[in-house]
RNA sequence: GGAGAGGUGGCUGAGUGGUCGAAAGCGGCGGUCUCGAAAACCGUUGUACGUGUGAGCGUACCCUGGGUUCGAAUCCCAGCCUCUCCGCCA
């Protein structure tokens, strides 16, 4: 399921706490101004995207906002002026009793405007955080995944003329992976792979890792444990706030994604133009309550609460997004086609899409067992909607300070990548082949069982 | 966990209630000089919001959030973070 999907089965929102160290006056996701000056484009793209932000009210209080600024900055501006000249004649050791009484008038009334002033924002800071990001005009409209878009398919789907075990079957025969030891453990919804089963997932990380770096992206080791304001700068809160495990009440969020501290990495900073484009992977574990989606893909390790999985992570320069973005999916497929399994890429449609996403390209590849496409990576670009969030900026050469834009993609997902090998690479007698180019990093087993 | 010190512009670092958005230096940018470069010298150099067609004008920002005051980088309170020492510990 994408994260899209995901987040629409949650439905009931509740008005999330204030996220007051990101938080900055116009600054929240889409640019105050673009929706003054695009409320029909803003409102198409949130009804394409099941979303339900309430765009008249931002409209309204953007207004109000305006209004309370006029006013309290001109009373500012005149006791600016009434106070320099009281300190002149302090100076000349003359009486200001009038000016003093007059401006206590004065500043009792600015007391109140921005105490209105500051209401206002607040409501209208959380207004915009649940304006979801506006798809790019290349994404399919469509008000769910059936309007989903193949745009191309590698390898051919093996047929066997046996019958292939699923995973969970195969895996437990072999030996290498326990659910119900992970049951007993942790509850529902996770796994344990042991002996080759464990060593095939560190090869794969590996041969993962190797692959990337080898190809420009540097690797980086990251919390899993992170602030509130960090998943607000990503665009996990407020929506994601149910699907997420948290310590106690108020201390930090496990990570759904590496998305998440990776891309944070950069928030509030300004970077220079020299430093772009910036590529990076990390690999962590995942943590998802996986809410609403209980009775859906109980067995096996396709829906788990904790899954392993190297991510990709790209800051760069607006004008190159695009052309960045397919060579994140580029480098995601590489992966596959490395492994040799048979895959597609979809571009999801509007209604499919994720809340921050302006674009995004599933890979899903077949999975011989359990007979159906399994969505392995995520590959999106969310343009400078995480950069606002989270305030991240860049001084190009000409000395102006521009927002970058933000890119990721699964580079894989462990939990579906396991599988689709013990289903795909299933022979006849029970055991399961090694792809050839994990090989070595299994140091030279090439069958399991 | 205990005890101290501290958080100022891209960086270093002055500033302890009043024309302070903030000295100075470094760095950056522009220029003079040069075949070119370095050095030297001169000039310039924050972000956001509001307003205006525009030059501009106004407001806010010295970790964050409150408070005191006619007026806060400066005083008070809370929080976050950093550093040093002690204790504990993978």
């Amino acid at each position: 399921m994408t994260l899209a999907r995901r987040m629409h089965i949650l439905g009931n929102q509740t008005v999330g706490p204030a996220y007051h160290s990101v938080q900055q006056t116009g600054i929240s996701m889409l640019d105050i101004k673009f929706i003054r000056e695009n409320p029909d484009l803003v409102k198409t793209a949130v009804a394409n995207k099941n979303e339900k932000a309430d765009i008249d009210h931002i409209l309204t209080l953007d207004q109000r906002r305006r209004e309370i600024i006029g006013e309290v900055e001109s009373l500012k501006a005149a006791r600016n002026r009434a106070t320099g000249e009281i300190a002149h004649k302090k100076k000349a050791g003359e009486r200001a009793d009038d000016a003093i009484a007059q401006m206590k008038e004065v500043s009792l009334k600015i007391g109140q405007l921005d105490e209105q002033l500051r209401e206002v924002e607040a409501d209208l800071h959380t207004a915009m955080s649940w304006v979801p990001n506006i798809p790019h005009q290349s994404v399919p409209v469509g008000k769910d995944e059936s309007a989903n878009q193949v745009v191309r398919e590698w390898g051919t789907i093996p047929k066997p003329n046996f019958k292939v075990l699923p995973h969970w079957e195969i895996g437990a025969r072999l030996g290498i992976l326990d659910i119900e030891a992970a049951t007993r453990v942790s509850g529902a919804g996770f796994y344990i792979l042991k002996g080759l089963g464990s060593r095939l997932e560190r090869a794969l990380v590996n041969f993962m890792l190797d692959m990337h770096t080898t190809d420009g992206y540097t690797e980086v080791s990251v919390p899993h444990l992170v602030t509130e304001d960090t998943m607000y700068g990503t665009g996990q809160l407020p929506k994601l706030d149910d699907d997420m495990y948290r310590e106690r009440n108020d201390g930090p969020y496990l990570i759904p994604t590496a998305e998440v501290p990776i891309t944070n990495m950069f928030k509030g900073q300004i970077l220079d133009h020299a430093d772009l484009p910036i590529y990076l992977v990390g690999h962590t574990p995942c943590y998802r309550r996986e809410a609403g989606s209980a009775g859906k893909d109980t067995r096996g390790m396709i829906r788990v609460h904790q899954f392993s999985k190297v991510e990709m992570v790209k800051i760069v320069r607006p004008e190159t997004g695009y052309d960045e973005l397919e060579s994140l999916v580029a480098q995601a497929e590489k992966v596959l086609q490395g492994l040799e399994l048979p895959y597609r890429v979809s571009a999801l449609a509007t209604g499919d899409l994720s809340f921050a996403a302006a674009k995004c390209y599933d890979l899903e590849l077949w999975a011989a067992g359990v007979e159906r496409y399994l969505e392995i990576s995520s590959v999106s670009i969310f343009e400078d909607f995480q950069a606002r969030r989270m305030n991240c900026r860049y001084r190009d050469e000409d000395r102006t300070v521009k927002f970058p834009y933000t890119l990721n993609g699964s580079g894989l997902a462990l939990a579906r990548l396991i599988p689709a090998i013990l289903e795909n690479y299933q022979n006849e007698d029970g055991t399961v082949t090694i792809p050839e180019r994990l090989v070595p990093y299994m140091g030279g087993i090439g069958k399991i069982g």
